[in-house]
DNA sequence: ATATGACCAGAATAACGAAACGGTCAGTTG
DNA sequence: CAACTGACCGTTTCGTTATTCTGGTCATAT
């Protein structure tokens, strides 16, 4: 007995593979539907569109970062700024091992670039919360001291914002990593003296 | 009597005009030279081919922009952390005026992508070196502490790439500004307690 | 020495019939 | 009856061909 839930998955692992593989318009929902062992009608039961499977990839996407940051921000082992630092490390890696192992995910992006901003908004929210949760834990430490934890997180993220893929900053991967951890180094210490 | 620089300049006045009304692909050789009021081979006597008329193009652009962010640094009126803040949004604020003016200009961009960061270092290197240079002022007023200023230069300038076409972060244009204002804000007053 | 425009090879474009695509729904299945 | 299917439809894309256009050259003119 398969349930719901399943077979959607089972659509999204096809759908995933094909456009990992040939990008998002060489994908068909015929092929997408012969992959997943069900009827090309069944495909428009569990989704709205050819977007509406792009865009709940990409948030599979989101989800699995999300659960990387997460898992940073738990670790009793490390301090705020390391957390902070590989909080931000963290999706823009990931994001741009994808986008190098398979360049068609840029045309996928392209692709649902209209209604990415709306499908993915909880998950950016969470991950500003996360971020300012390490911030609060900062300032019970003593170690920090701000005033708007949500909104520096907000600020932090749109500093790292020119490595999001399309890259404007075409940088090798320990070049991004080394330049994230350089603007928490820098946020962190501040300029002005001590 | 006209010089070798009139000439010059003369091509390229006539390139901008049409780069900036119709962009680079429909923009031809023949159309600028005929607005230039000089034949089709003189073109090739000053610039080796039409990507290196848009090369030359952008460097003006560029060269604008400096000019102003000079003026800033060197304004006596104004504090290292204002100058910082106007030197980061003066910049961005520029480029996303144009690009919304003309949307062609970032057709422009991408056809001279290849050879862009080559071309545009020099003048790259001369903004580190005018931020480094108001850093440096900080520190002698004591207002701040940088042990690297032209590393923490070129780190400010990273940060702010996320607003740079294709901006991945659209903005308006008020917003582009006060995000800039708290990169700078964060960055002066850090994180850590006093 | 400086400037020109006719000329060339290759690229872009237009036209258009054929194939393929996303999406729907009347009908089948269990 | 809820879950599922694939033949079907209007539209978009593709492949082909003929034709125009464009970046770049160079023999010639001033």
């Amino acid at each position: 007995m398969t349930k719901h839930g399943d077979v959607r998955q089972k659509i999204l692992n096809a759908a995933e593979h094909r456009l990992w593989h040939f990008g998002y318009k060489k994908t068909t929902i015929d092929e997408i539907a012969s992959d997943a062992g069900v009827g090309k009608g069944t495909v428009y039961l569990y989704f709205e569109s050819k977007e509406d499977i792009g865009l709940a990839i990409m948030a599979q996407f989101k989800e699995q970062s999300l659960s990387e940051i997460e898992a940073i921000a738990h670790d009793t082992h490390k301090t705020p700024k390391e957390k902070l630092t590989e909080m931000l490390q963290s999706p823009m890696l990931s994001a741009h091992r994808r986008c190098s192992e398979s360049p068609e995910t840029l045309e996928l992006v392209v692709a649902i670039k209209p209604h990415i901003r709306k499908r993915l908004l909880p998950y950016v929210n969470q991950e500003y919360a996360l971020l300012a949760g390490v911030l609060e834990e900062g300032n019970l430490l003593g170690i920090f001291d701000v005033p708007d934890t949500l909104r520096a997180a907000r600020t932090l993220k749109t500093m790292c914002l020119g490595f999001l893929p399309p890259f404007p900053c075409v940088s090798l991967q320990t070049e991004i990593a080394s330049e994230i951890a350089e603007i928490v180094e820098l946020t962190t210490r501040g300029l002005r003296k001590s």
